[in-house]
DNA sequence: AGTATTTCTTGATGTACATCAATGCATAGG
DNA sequence: CCTATGCATTGATGTACATCAAGAAATACT
């Protein structure tokens, strides 16, 4: 595990890399993400305070997400050969598990609006740090369609 | 670990339960699934051959997915507890982990079209083992939506 | 501070899919 | 064997969102 700092911009991880790390973040704000096969993002997680960032891909195999920092970011980076070695964190790997179990519920289930306010209760802190399209393309919506949902919602209340 | 026999149509989980246990299938093929808001059904997962079945919600949760059976299926059985005390099978916690993550991104990248595409590709004798409406059902789409894709792939070729 | 760039919003239009309804087929159970 | 139930398909219509375009507002850059 080894301490770095890095800037807001900086890029750990893009697609193909091989190398596949864990990055977990002591303070600041990564993401991941991916770009379809029309040049679009597409949020895949934020990482935030005390967030374990890493693509799931399996060892030896080409990364793909992109990974980068939204803010100067302080991590511990570790491979993951290191860390099966070390016996990994199991309550951290399970609450992840249940983290994209939720995600996927969600993608499922739900509509975008729905959705969105799923994320503003379960990340509140979040929506403060990054601009909405952000938080739209982590969504799965366009920044268009979450300004007309939270026009709406505004309205109501 | 308890090895059982159970029916096709037996429910080894609900919405709610707490006991949440882990399914590893030896034969046979399982489900996972939610119902939403609406009562409409969306599945999460099967489980074939060698596939490791469980809700991933945090132990004394309540689980949000419900567990049956598609086919006479073997399973053997075990409580997260005993796994995590047995030290649990990394291999398939990361191969899980991929699992989830491709589905994430497929789940926001890809129309419907592609998606199917995916699956005949990744799944490809589920497909002959289940009704099409389960199928639409795990894509995210209404039958319907999904025999018009056959339809018009059929005549591409 | 002033300019450039990104972000957000609003309106008009388009589209992928859902919903609803009807029909033909297969399958299962008495 | 006959009937009931579930499954797949097709057509007509509806809707949630995307796309495109333009302008206003916020942010970053020199």
């Amino acid at each position: 595990m080894k301490k770095i700092n890095v800037k807001k911009g900086a890029v750990l991880q893009r697609i193909g890399d091989i190398s596949s790390k864990v990055f977990l973040v002591e303070s600041g704000l990564l993401r991941s993400y991916i770009i379809d096969d029309k040049g679009k993002e597409h949020i895949y997680m934020f990482g935030p305070e005390n967030w374990l960032v890493a693509d799931s891909c399996e060892p030896n195999t080409p990364c793909q997400l992109f990974i980068d920092a939204l803010e100067d970011t302080i991590i511990n980076v570790a491979t993951k050969e290191e860390l099966l070695k070390e016996g990994p964190d199991l309550t951290a790997l399970l609450k992840r598990l249940d983290t994209m179990q939720n995600r996927i519920i969600m993608l499922m289930s739900s509509n975008a609006k729905k959705r969105y306010e799923h994320f503003t209760k379960t990340y509140p802190n979040i929506i403060q740090r990054v601009p909405l399209k952000m938080v739209a393309s982590y969504l799965g919506i366009t920044p268009e369609a979450l300004s007309r949902i939270r026009n709406e919602l505004s309205k109501k209340k």
